[in-house]
DNA sequence: AATAATATGCGACATTTGTCACATTGTCAA
DNA sequence: TTGACAATGTGACAAATGTCGCATATTATT
């Protein structure tokens, strides 16, 4: 399954896989239990299995069975995902520039010092590699 | 109207959206063959019309009129509504940290020296900036 | 005045999403 | 063997989305 066939992924959707994504594996309790830990309205559990039966149709999750208990996980790894994420933006919004997807990104607050730091930090590494 | 209380827009409803600001303002005749212009399977104006009507109901879309015809123009200007876009992605996604978002966004592709160029700029205007 | 062209309005409908309540089934301890 | 638990399955429903067809109204033209 390529991950370009894959359906987008809603938001609600999104909180889930998050949370598969930080688990490696979880089951339909584990995932609610995670889920309303952060919520004031608690979700029921059959909406969560809803959800999560419909994005193992989808093709974002699958599953083993260990006695009756489903241990989801993702078919896609979650960096993979986040970038097919971006990039979709950067094509739809940003017509495809990677420049001009920052210049909005930064031009919302100035980032603090630590994150200047980080962000130079990542582009002299590119440099590097560039001259190798 | 503030920018946060506006619905997201789904995909179909950000292209129009784009037409929009690129015209400035904008008929939904003038909408449609634009949208039809970038398609194999052209679609129908009654639709293009629904969409836009929508589209000023949730907020996003104001229109003027003169004689029959509608002019419509978007109530919110383009780059805060790209700010708002990708600042929810960011939060949503990346916890926060546009470093991380970056990092995500150049992993991708390694940028090439244009691209690092127009970044470095980009970061050198922050810390000049800051320092003032 | 009749007609063609051009605008918008509206009701309908299939899909997808988000949420449930209720039903079914497997397990294990008393 | 009989509950009490703990898991999953199913059918339902409201709301949002994407698309239309058909109706209506206004403006020119002939």
């Amino acid at each position: 399954m390529n991950i370009g066939d894959l359906p987008k992924l809603s938001d609600a959707n999104y909180e889930i896989m998050r949370i598969i994504w930080e688990l490696g594996e979880a089951t339909v309790p584990q995932v609610l239990e995670r889920l309303n830990s952060a919520r004031s309205e608690p979700i029921k559990r059959s909406s969560v299995q809803v959800q999560m039966t419909r994005l193992e149709e989808y093709g974002w999750l699958k599953h083993r069975e260990e006695g009756r208990t489903y241990f989801f996980s993702a078919t896609v790894p979650k960096d993979p995902a986040h970038r097919s994420i971006i990039s979709d933006l950067k094509e739809r919004v940003f017509e495809g520039s990677a420049a001009r997807l920052m210049q909005c990104l930064l031009s919302e607050r100035r980032p603090d010092e630590t994150e200047i730091a980080e962000i130079k930090a990542l582009i002299s590494r590119y440099e590097e590699e560039k001259v190798k």
